[in-house]
DNA sequence: TGTGACTTAAAAGTCATACGTATTGGCTAC
DNA sequence: GTAGCCAATACGTATGACTTTTAAGTCACA
């Protein structure tokens, strides 16, 4: 096994869950505890506790005398960090990235409108760090380092927003930004009217000036999704 | 017991979800699921499948040795609609109905403006009946009624949309909108021009004009936020 | 006195088993 | 063909014993 999580009832949860959302029982399908109590060599006790959190999900609904079946794709709790992970991993991740860019390009120019007014001075200095980072490492290869600057930016703008619901989307834009430089293949160096329009944002957070944060943050959403229509129809 | 749900584990969920959301365990507070299988007079068992589902929620967290302790506020799963529920449920739904409501003046727009490209002509008829019902009940404190249509409206704009993320706020607009209705003291009827609002972004929708069906919605959210500082400050 | 290694005990984690209970689908009778 | 009864089934719950992790206390040694 690569990973065993943290007991049993995560080691099944970490089998069931990709399988589920990646479509491997679809909606309708019947799971027995005893069933999968064989197939992962643990007691029922740790399928039901798996079960439960599934079911927590939305993700299955268990009835007696029938068995755990997979609900439909729309009563999903999608918002769930563990559920957009798993959908991640399976095979509509293009879908899926494109249904959270979308999300992201609502949300992000609104909080960074927020941010303008409300970021602290330290909230300030780490954004232009960030941004500072993201300019150094926007050339020649170096990926990764841009890619930990880019997700500390967005987390940042989120935090300081001080709406707690868009902070707690910091995860979901890391799970995005992650995809995208992981499994679509960014050969080039990104772009770097992309990587300007962050300096400016930092810069606009920095004079409060939240029409401007805002509109720039909306620049840089319209970008992210033509970066999708380039890679999926 | 005034609902039992179905199942021991619901019931016990059903009272530690809530005081958990309510802050009456403050968070590094720790829980033994022995001595919760006695306070509720179940069996371990059962009182570890509910243990499950609120660490999946990110509520709790439980270590060996140590317990079941109470996660801070901050890495709640929020989103979660069940864990919405009981927040608003406990002392801090002011603060609670801003944070939801912001988030839905930064969603709602752009799904407006999405549900104008890609409404289905069922969803248009769908949207200008819901638009109507919200018109003939906007007088002589029709406010459940009101509530109904309201709901419904909100809930094809974010279903039309075409982006699941935004047809799963349903439910968060739905807790939202009852809230202030059922707990906010609504005394008077419906502001009149948020009614006509309504009646505009279901044209603008059917016409498929996104810049006005997303404009238009624009400003049905700042009545709402505006009608929140009024309320509370 | 301070620091390290060792021991202990507390609480969650796992398991096997037995029994309870709702639900479904078929069977019978009319 | 329909209504109602009945039994098989798979989840739900309880129990008790055992394992594993790990915080915390203890003791020896420098």
């Amino acid at each position: 096994m690569t990973t065993q999580g943290r007991g049993l009832h995560a080691h099944v949860l970490e089998n069931l869950g990709p399988a589920i959302a990646a479509g491997e029982y679809p909606p309708g399908s019947v799971l027995r505890t005893d069933e999968l109590a064989q197939r992962f060599e643990v007691s029922r006790t740790v399928i039901r506790e798996a079960v439960r959190v599934l079911e927590s999900m939305h993700l299955v609904e268990s009835r007696r005398r029938v068995g755990v079946t997979v609900r439909p794709t729309e009563q999903w709790n999608v918002y769930d960090p563990q559920v957009i992970r798993w959908r991640l991993a399976g095979t509509d991740r293009p879908h899926q990235l494109r249904s959270l860019t979308v999300l992201r390009s609502a949300v992000e120019p609104v909080a960074a409108g927020l941010a303008a007014r409300y970021a602290t001075a330290e909230q300030c200095a780490a954004l232009t760090e960030q941004a500072l980072g993201m300019v150094a490492s926007s050339r020649g290869q170096q990926l990764e380092a841009y890619l930990v600057h880019d997700v500390a930016f967005h987390r940042i703008v989120l935090q300081a927003s001080g709406n707690e619901m868009f902070a707690r989307l910091g995860d979901v834009v890391a799970e995005v930004l992650s995809g995208r430089t992981h499994h679509q293949v960014m050969f080039e160096d990104p772009d770097p009217a992309a990587v300007t329009l962050h300096v400016q944002v930092a810069e606009a957070v920095r004079e409060g000036n939240a029409i401007r944060a805002e509109e720039l943050t909306r620049e840089i959403a319209v970008g992210a999704l033509k970066e999708l229509d380039v890679l999926a129809p």
